[in-house]
DNA sequence: TTGACATGTGACTATTTGGTCACCTATTCT
DNA sequence: AGAATAGGTGACCAAATAGTCACATGTCAA
């Protein structure tokens, strides 16, 4: 399995997004906090954040008997880069920027 | 199923996420000549092509009998802007930026 | 040191997904 | 018209994935 696999595989569940997006909003939280959001067994949110570790989207460290967790955005600014390149990145971004003012206009 | 859960399966796939770097590199190509490339039957590139278009990764364009594939960048930015904000982006693209510079240079 | 809490592990099952088959329709060019 | 070419469809099989279980380890605080 690729590096770039193994970072795609993770973004394919939604529960691993859901994650994700906590820990955007804030990082540095426990399994435990994580889990609480969730409808489903505290392991089956452990496999999950182990397969988004793996994937380099998220580091951990332990602080004594708890595993605080972090968002690392850099896998998926090489997404982006990968198939977005400088040029049609401003047209692009304008039009993404366009369409959020537009959802929270109307 | 989601849009974005759309997005997110159809990249999970190696070949999929194949068919998006050549289209990158020169996209309008028809189902024949993206088929050339790869190890397998006509068919099953286009189940893929089907699965990339339904996720909006893909957009596509009949000219006589045949179908021009076109890369959609849009879906690639949401992703992107989904977890960077503006203000890590400036950190993290020169991060990128740094890594690839390196790469090209080691 | 003892109880409570946070995290970690191997094996099993149901479902989803990637790939192939044979066969069909539509357009072009002679 | 008719041969060649480009694209499209439903049913099937093998492999990968999400989720659960009961049980184990390490750390804190009284």
């Amino acid at each position: 399995m690729t590096d770039d696999d193994r970072v795609f595989k993770a973004l394919a569940d939604p529960t691993r997004r859901h994650l994700l997006d906590r820990l955007f909003v804030r990082d540095g939280r426990t399994l435990t906090e994580l889990e609480s959001d969730l409808e489903m067994t505290r392991f089956g949110v452990m496999k999950h954040l182990r397969v988004l570790e793996d994937a380099g989207l998220v580091v951990a460290r332990r602080s004594g008997r708890e595993k605080l967790h972090y968002l690392n955005p850099v896998p998926i600014r090489l997404i982006h880069d990968r198939w977005i390149d400088k040029y049609t990145e401003r047209r692009v971004s304008a039009l993404t920027e366009l369409k959020k003012e537009l959802e929270q206009t109307g």
